[in-house]
DNA sequence: CTTGATCCTCTAGTGGCTAGAGGATGCATG
DNA sequence: CATGCATCCTCTAGCCACTAGAGGATCAAG
């Protein structure tokens, strides 16, 4: 069983361009070509993007992710690697909530202090001045 | 009083190059030259830049800024505008703090079943995967 | 046979800067 | 007055992770 690559791109619910992307910059293997010059991929193919999709979801770099599939196409060698990218991946997470948090602090002050006159007595233009 | 591009960048803690790329963009005028060609601010420079530097850091985009700086520049006009930007701010950024908070608790849980053995085994890599 | 979807490659654009080349000027020290 | 280093100028290119579009070939359905 064979997929196209718009199939694919469905498959992993991913662009078709994404994927082309990806294999450009190495992600994704060259796939095989049929004779009409059209890739042609494989079930792997759709575990394999489906891998990257999720951790770009979780905020995984590229770069990070490219040894994440290294280490999942080489399962002998030690995880120690994909636990460590894992925990700066969540220190990320943790310290961008930090600072939403303290944002959302700051716009729901302005957004409390609604104005409806002038924006010479706007909060907002206020808060942000000060 | 005025200030040298470079003064202007500390006083509002900005790097240079973004001061002259605001200028490109609109954000901030087209200053004085000096006989030398060299740009010379006044203090009204440091309150514009340092709205800028501040809407940024609240996550607006250079658009939304564009519009902030707008009403500022027009205080007659009404501020629902600038109401209605810090409102969808805010929306903006409580999503984003919902999603990571989302991605936190799977990295949490990708992290607390860190494993020590080959990748094979690894929790990361199959939650990635799974 | 035609129509519309899908595929191909290639280039350029997005946002918000940042880095660097290559050169002119200014300021402090010897 | 010379030297050397900081600062300034313009311009181009790069970053990340895609996205959009041009221009053309091929395919499947009616």
């Amino acid at each position: 069983m064979t997929l196209s690559i718009g199939l694919l791109a469905k498959a992993a619910d991913v662009k078709v361009p994404t994927i082309r992307f990806y294999e450009e910059i190495g992600l994704l293997p060259e796939p095989q070509r049929a004779a009409n010059d059209r890739r042609v991929y494989d079930v792997g193919a759709v575990r394999r993007l489906a891998f990257i999709r999720h951790a770009r979801q979780l905020g995984f770099s590229v770069e990070a992710i490219r040894n994440l599939l290294d280490l999942s196409d080489n399962p002998e060698r030690p995880c120690g690697e994909a636990n460590a990218l894992a925990a700066r991946q969540l220190d990320d997470v943790e310290a961008k909530i930090a600072q939403l948090e303290t944002l959302r602090g700051e716009l729901r002050r302005m957004v409390a202090a609604t104005c409806d006159g002038r924006a010479a007595d706007c909060r907002v233009i206020e808060a942000l001045a000060g």
